[in-house]
DNA sequence: CAAAACCTACGAAACTTTTCGTGAATTAAT
DNA sequence: ATTAATTCACGAAAAGTTTCGTAGGTTTTG
């Protein structure tokens, strides 16, 4: 299986995802006991999911020991941009503000937070 | 089917709750001609898809005449705001700011919006 | 070294979503 | 009034996701 550009990685997936990129590089049997510290989640479940991951070409794996080693073969960050990107297109008519706004009034922010906001907007406005 | 609190729409249901939120009540003939101009789809599979959303509250049917009139039975508010609280929650660790972060890098956004959202904030640091 | 514990591969079941064909009812056209 | 076109209901196939059991290796333990 190869890589599309636009692939959306299902809910299961992106819990995987999101244990490698917080922990770094990691066994099925570690990324199973945090999965089940979500959702209790059968060892072999686990080793199904990021099998078919790798041939997504979503995981990488290091197979030269027993213990085979699996890291993210996709960022954080262009995971989140396209993610975002889709739903933008899909839920907010291709409006980035509206999902803004929503994403403000649907979610309590802190005043920090609301600062480096403005401080991003700041600086897009001044063209950088 | 009951309606559930926390139920995500999918893409092609949401497809089709943009279509009748943007353009009101309407038949299925109406909403298909509007699917396909996005992606090919048979007649019948918007029927059916129409029907399942009737089942699980998406829809509402007005039945009383041969074509049936179909509504969205849940606000465009309401769902943006559910699905991106769980989006934040799932790629974004439950930071609204990192995800309005992504949005305004990822898609580009003119400056009457970029004004617009800074009032917002500023509104919400006024606490109103 | 034998037993127990652990790990991977793999197939298939269970479940969900999406697509489509058929038949029957209703409406529109000739 | 017949015929043709349109619509709905329904079942099932097709496709994708998730779960799980089993078998066969490898490593660890006693």
């Amino acid at each position: 299986m190869v890589k599309q550009k636009n692939y959306q990685p299902t809910d299961r997936e992106l819990q995987i995802l999101r244990i490698l990129w917080d922990n770094g590089p990691a066994t099925v049997r570690e990324v199973n006991r945090q999965m089940n510290e979500i959702e209790k989640t059968g060892y072999t479940t686990t080793l199904k999911l990021m099998q078919i991951m790798v041939e997504k070409e979503l995981l990488d794996r290091d197979d030269s020991q027993f213990k085979h080693i699996y890291s993210p073969a996709i960022s954080e960050e262009n995971t989140q941009t396209q993610v975002v990107g889709n739903l933008v297109d899909k839920l907010f008519s291709g409006s980035a503000e509206k999902l803004v706004m929503r994403a403000l009034s649907a979610k309590e922010v802190s005043p920090k937070e609301l600062a480096n906001i403005k401080k991003l907007i700041n600086e897009i406005e001044e063209g950088k």
